[in-house]
This record gives structure tokens, sequence and C-alpha cells, in this order.
DNA sequence: GTAGCATCCGGACCGTCGGTCCGGATATCC
DNA sequence: GGATATCCGGACCGACGGTCCGGATGCTAC
């Protein structure tokens, strides 16, 4: 890693994350999709699969930090209503909205990372949902949420876009994206006056 | 299966029943308890455990539903508020809190099976979803949300009790049961009153 | 009690998977 | 063109889920 990389290693590694996805993309369920496939579909030995990216896990993660790369950023650096100086609610809206469009764009790798990535199924000890977690948290409370409820209310935000359920949404239910997109909206608006109870 | 049940078959069915549940508790990831390990420990054969049980999907399902038999009596023949002659409000935060608790008190099972335990992850698939999902959505209904978008308030309800958050809330964040619960009663009846996009 | 039979048991066995390893090939630098 | 650090490929390994069948065991009829 330290100094250049070599160009037959950088060609190797675009060539197994292009494979990779699309074989994820054709798969219904991530675990049909081995090792041996993405380096075959590759044309690369396993081997260099597994020096690239140490296990299972970390392929699919890579592919999942590429696609959550560009939300990422504009969260961090955009324009409003995603990035930092939008308002609080209308934050927390777009971002909810953004995360839905990526996992219904990408099912088939957010299944994977969700469901079969991990050692076991610790979604919420991600980095990235940690990180978006708390940021939500943080807007939640900026938009008159009562501090010490808001993690509550974030997490059950990001419930409701779990991959799993709107892969469940599209598929078997049949609900257009636009449809999906508009009641999560509404839900998001609704679920952000939610108080605690006792009040606060 | 026609016919009496041998009287060693039906010990070694509970012995392996009783394994697996104390296998599964002890464990921190399903995927780390093998099905020799559960056959070793029930002091079975390997065949005896796939001949009863048709695969490891059908050995965490078996658990599964014997956990979930007390609380499918009380909700088809019990008294409110979990019974059927319940108000539908009262009803469906009782659902909900019956499911948080034994998915609480159950949590390695839950999450056994919520994860690993089918060929994907098809939870919304699952016939125990399918059936609650159904009836929570004719009881929002029936408490007076437009039909329309009932379904999609029970997804979110539903989601808001996935064992794994349910975990993450103990185990990492530390809250306490008793703090999950009120939580998530209070969320139920504010969800209750969600309306969609454009009104009824 | 016991003979005969259907049922059930155990564990050796199989194919596959994620992951490792190292002899040989290749890019890069001078 | 030669030296060398880097990288490659695929044979290899242990573990896992699942199968199979010769032998053992509980059941029933007499």
């Amino acid at each position: 890693m330290r100094g250049k990389e070599r160009a037959d290693a950088a060609r190797n590694r675009q060539a197994i994350l292009d494979a990779a996805d699309r074989l994820f993309a054709d798969a219904t369920d991530p675990h049909e999709v081995s090792m041996d496939d993405i380096a075959a579909a590759a044309g690369v030995g396993k081997g260099t699969l597994f020096r690239r990216f140490g296990d299972r896990t970390g392929l699919i993660r890579h592919l999942y930090a590429a696609r959550l790369a560009p939300l990422r950023d504009q969260i961090e650096n955009g324009p409003p209503p995603l990035g930092p100086s939008g308002a609080p609610r209308e934050r927390i809206a777009a971002i909810i909205d953004a995360i839905a469009v990526i996992k219904l764009e990408n099912a088939h790798l957010m299944i994977a990372l969700e469901g079969g990535g991990a050692p076991a199924h610790r979604l919420h000890e991600t980095a990235d949902y940690v990180a978006v977690h708390e940021l939500l948290t943080d807007l939640v409370t900026a938009s008159g949420g009562d501090p010490r409820y808001a993690g509550w209310v974030a997490h059950v935000l990001l419930a409701a876009v779990r991959a799993d359920l709107l892969r469940h949404l599209v598929d078997v239910e049949k609900r257009s994206h636009a449809e999906i997109r508009a009641n999560l909206r509404a839900f998001t608006t609704h679920t952000l006056s939610f108080r605690p109870p006792g009040g606060a």
C-alpha cells in the first residue's frame, strides 16, 4: 500500500469491483454469489481477490462505500436541503429520502451488506450506520426534539428505510418508487413531531 | 409422521430443541453455532437432527414457533387488550408491546431467525411476519386509518421492533427494557395518527 | 416372553464455501 | 536489459450444511 500501486493491481481491483457488482445485481440472494464466482467473472485468481479486500465483508463494504460516497459528500459539503446549511427538519427529510433512493437503486448491494455482510448482523454497529445515526440524532435535537429521545427517533426513521423492507415493498407489494418516497416523506415529517411519554 | 411417534424419537427431538436453544443463547453470533455443535450438545447424531427438522432453517423456525405460540394464542383467543375483543388501537399497542417483550427475552433466537435463518433474508415473506402484518393492517384500518396506507403503517410499526435494533438498544446503548417499551408504546400511539400525503 | 417389523439412529461421507499460501510471473526503476 | 519489489493464480485447507445406509431399537401381535 505504501508508495505507488502497480498498474495491473489497479486494473484488477476495478475488474473485481465491476464483476462483483454485476453478479450481486443479478442474484436474488447474495449468498448464491460465491467468492470463486466473483474471481472467475473478473478473470482473476481468488488470491488476488482476497489480497485486495481482505474478506467477503471487506469486498461488500467497498462496493457499499462507493455508492454511499456521493451522498456523504452532498451531506457534508453540498447545497440545501441535503447540505449543512439546510434547515434541520428539511435536512432530515432529504437525508431519509436520499437513503431510500440509494437503497432502491442498489437493493442487491444493500441487502448483501445489511444481511450477509458482517460476521453477525450488526448493522447498527456499522460505521456508516453510526455516522448517519449520529447526524440524524443531532438534527432531530436541533429541530426541537427532546435530546433524550432524539436517538430513538433517529433509529426509527432508519428502520423505515431498511433495505429488505424496501425490497419487499417493491418486489412483493409492487409499489412504485414514487409512492414509497412520498409515504416515507410523510412518515418522516410526522415522526419528527413525536414526543416521548411524560412529555418534555 | 403418520401414526405414532416412537418414544426415543420424541425424547431426541426435545433434547435437540433444548440444546439448540441453550447454544444460541450463549452465542453472540448465531453463525458460530454449527449443526454439529447442536447434535453433539444434544447427544445425538447429525442425521437425527436433520431428519427431524429438515435443515437449519427448519430447526430455528421450530424454536421460534415455540416461543411465539403463546402470543398467537393470546391474540386469537385471549382476553383484552391482546384478544380479539379489545379496541383496535389498544390491541395494536398491546401486540407491538408483546412482540417487543418476546424479542427482548429471546434476542438470540430472534436474531438467528431474522438474520441467518432463511435462505435469503426474506423476513417479510415469513409466515409469521405476514400473519402479524395482515392482522395489524386490519386493525389499523379498523381504528380509523386509511385502508390504502394501513399496510405501510403496519410495516413501520414492525420495523421498530426488529430484533437487531432491540438488541442494539439493550446491549450497546444500555437502555432498560422498561424504557424501550415505554418509548415503543408512545411511538405506536403517535404513528397511529399518521395520515398519508394528500390526506384521506 | 419373543419374534418380526417398521421406525429410527449415528456418524462416515460428500460437495461447496471462505480463506491461505507460495512458486512463478510481471511491472517498475536504473 | 537486468535487478528487485510487487503482484498473480490456483492448488490447497478446514469447516460447514446436508445425505446416506448398515445397524440398533422400540413397538406390536401372539
